[in-house]
DNA sequence: GTCTTGAATTCCTCTAGAGGAATATATAGG
DNA sequence: CCTATATATTCCTCTAGAGGAATTCAAGAC
C-alpha cells in the first residue's frame, strides 16, 4: 500500500520535510499547531497534509472540530528500504576510491572525479 | 556537503530514480547506455545526470569521450540517515494502532482513521 | 438560533522544472 | 584536414504544482 515512489515524491518538497519533522518531535499535532509552528498558512498546511495523507506518511484522527495528525511508520519506512536497497554502494568503501586499490598500479594522477571542467 | 535536503529534492523524480535504480545494477555505465536502457532521450538523461550530480548521488569519470557515471554513497546514505531519524515511529509498532493498546479501554469503534468522508 | 473557531476546498496566478529540438563542444578515426 | 560519435548546453514550450485569497463546512460556545 505504502510504495516508495509515492513517498519520494510526496517528500521530495521542503515545506512537507518540515511538516514531517514537526510531527516527529510532537508525535501529533492539529493543524493550527503546524500553522503556528511552520509557518505556512492554514491552506497550504491542509493541502500538504492531504498529499502526506496519500502518501501514507501522516494519519488523521478527527477530534471535535480538530484534526489531529500524526506519522505513520509505514510510509517512512518505505522510503527508508529504498535507500537501504543501495547500502550496498556505501558500505564497501569503493566511493571515488575504487580505482586506487584496483589492479592497476597506473601512476597517472586521474583528474580527481567530478571536476572536468 | 552531501546533504539530505538536496538529495530528497533530486530523488523526488521518478526518472532519476530509474536512473539511480539503472546506475545500481550496472555498477558504471556512460550517457547512451542509460539513454538506451532508460528510454529518455539524450539530453533529458544529460539533465538528469547533471541533478544527480549536484546531489552527491552520482560521480563521473571522463572517459576518452565517453563520461562514465556510477553511484555515489555519500548522497544516498545522507537521505538513508534521514529516513532512519525517523525509525523509531515504525519500530514502536503504534501505528493506527496504540489507541487499541492504551490505558483507555473505551469501546468506541472509532471510525477507523484515514476515512472521515 | 448566532457567532466563532478549526479545517478543508475552490479558484486563481505564477513559477520551477521536465521534455523536445536544435546546436555546441569534444574526442576518435579516417 | 573532415567526419562521425558522445555528451553537454541552449532555447523554447508547456504542464504540474505551490502559494494566496476567499469560500465552505463542521463543531463548539453562547
Amino acid at each position: 500500500m505504502a510504495d516508495a515512489d509515492g513517498v519520494l515524491d510526496a517528500v521530495g518538497e521542503p515545506n512537507r520535510r518540515r511538516l514531517l519533522g514537526l510531527l516527529h518531535h510532537q508525535r501529533e499535532a492539529t493543524v493550527s499547531e503546524l500553522v503556528a509552528a511552520s509557518g505556512l498558512r492554514q491552506p497550504q498546511v491542509s493541502k500538504h497534509l492531504k498529499v502526506l495523507t496519500r502518501a501514507a506518511l501522516v494519519s488523521v484522527r478527527a477530534d471535535g472540530r480538530y484534526r489531529r495528525y500524526r506519522l505513520r511508520g509505514e510510509g517512512l519506512q518505505a522510503a527508508h528500504d529504498w535507500f537501504a536497497s543501495f547500502e550496498n554502494v556505501w558500505q564497501a568503501r569503493f566511493d571515488t576510491l575504487d580505482e586506487l586499490v584496483s589492479a592497476d598500479p597506473d601512476p597517472d594522477p586521474e583528474p580527481t572525479e567530478e571536476q572536468i571542467p
